[in-house]
DNA sequence: AATGCGGGGTG
DNA sequence: CACCCAGCATT
């Protein structure tokens, strides 16, 4: 029987070898840097050499796509145009410039690392990998690209990209969900990286995943390494890579209101876990209005009444669904410190960073 | 090794 | 809808 794929359950020591013993490996990585040259993407973060701003962008970049990142990029870097001022902002600020764009705790590192840039590198970006790794926020992905862009140190990144491509490339069905894959495709990243311009084939790898050889329906008539593809050459490029994940999400219903105190709103802060440090309407885990009034009262002492339903929003997060039946609803007294300190005005509310679960809300 | 953490784009 | 995206920290 003809074996469709190049890599079965090897032992992992000749797995490498398997893999790439037909790869031509300078080839392979001059031909992604001369593509890369003339094809690549002309990116805001790419017009600078500032290392500092190399991080923005990269931190930025974790789990979201480059047309998102763009226009936050452009307020953050004007906002906070060095290590100095970001590492003085208020934390508010720098959530304000970061709402909508998820994942909010890589704003609150990046206050911390800017913070040990400033007194532990006297300001100077760290320039090693191993002290760029140690920075709050940056894992291997990030360390990586930053030490490769910034420095031209090789080191090979591992992203949803170059998994995908080299997992084509090598004809190789191992599953990219796990650790110890990836741990695999980073030897080979490493192996690759150090021939040629480090900056230029890990940036190549990564426009080639997004313009060339994306998730579904690749462009391999365009590839400029289609020579070097075993999946193309047995067409099970649609095939790969093999990615499975749990993926069970939990579904919450909640009572979400829209609460005023004479002409103000009431929002809370979120203490801890999701969206930790923005602001949020009340809502809780209950049926009925009246349970929503109790828990409230249980929780500020003061009365509110639910005048008004108004509709039904549902927001989708990666791990789970809030159902939120959304109410208007009025607090009734009596005025005490508890309450006062999560009075705004509408002007104040629209300086406040908000998740888009229910910024929407507010919008609507 | 598994889980929590956002939001938007795409087919 | 399902899947994906320049992942990291925590346990």
């Amino acid at each position: 029987m003809k074996q469709l794929f190049n890599c079965q359950k090897n032992p992992k020591d000749t797995l490498i070898n398997n893999l790439t013993s037909h790869l031509r490996h300078k080839d392979f990585v001059q031909a992604i840097i001369r593509w890369y040259r003339v094809q690549g993407r002309d990116l805001p973060w790419r017009r600078t050499n500032d290392p500092y701003a190399i991080w923005i962008s990269e931190i930025m970049l974790q789990q979201t796509q480059v047309d998102t990142v763009i226009p936050y990029y452009h307020r953050f870097m004007e906002a906070f145009p060095n290590v100095y001022s970001l590492a003085h902002a208020p934390m508010d600020e720098i959530y304000k410039l970061w709402e909508g764009l998820g994942y909010y705790r890589r704003a609150s590192h990046l206050k911390e690392a800017a913070a040990a840039i400033v007194n532990d590198f006297d300001g100077e970006f760290p320039h090693t990998y191993k002290d760029i790794l140690s920075l709050k926020g940056v894992g291997p992905y990030t360390a990586s690209a930053i030490s490769s862009i910034a420095f031209k140190l090789p080191k090979g990144v591992i992203d949803g990209n170059t998994l995908r491509i080299l997992s084509r490339i090598l004809n190789c069905q191992e599953n990219i969900a796990k650790d110890s894959t990836k741990k695999l495709y980073q030897e080979i990243m490493d192996q690759l990286i150090a021939l040629g311009d480090p900056s230029d084939f890990n940036q190549g790898m990564m426009d080639l995943g997004a313009m060339i050889c994306t998730p579904k329906n690749p462009a391999c008539q365009n590839c400029p390494v289609r020579d070097f593809c075993q999946a193309s050459q047995s067409q099970t490029q649609k095939l790969l890579p093999v990615n499975i994940k749990n993926k069970n999400k939990e579904d919450i219903y909640f009572i979400t209101a829209i609460l005023r105190y004479k002409d103000k709103y009431f929002l809370i802060k979120n203490k801890d876990g999701l969206l930790s440090g923005l602001y949020g309407l009340v809502q809780y885990e209950t049926e009925s209005p009246r349970g929503f009034e109790d828990a409230f009262y249980d929780a500020y002492h003061t009365s509110v009444r639910l005048l008004e339903y108004e509709t039904e929003f549902r927001h989708v997060f990666s791990h789970r669904v809030w159902h939120m039946s959304v109410y208007y609803g009025e607090i009734e007294g009596p005025q005490n410190q508890k309450l006062a300190d999560h009075l705004y005005t509408y002007e104040e509310l629209q300086k406040l960073p908000i998740p888009t679960a229910h910024k929407k809300i507010l919008d609507f």
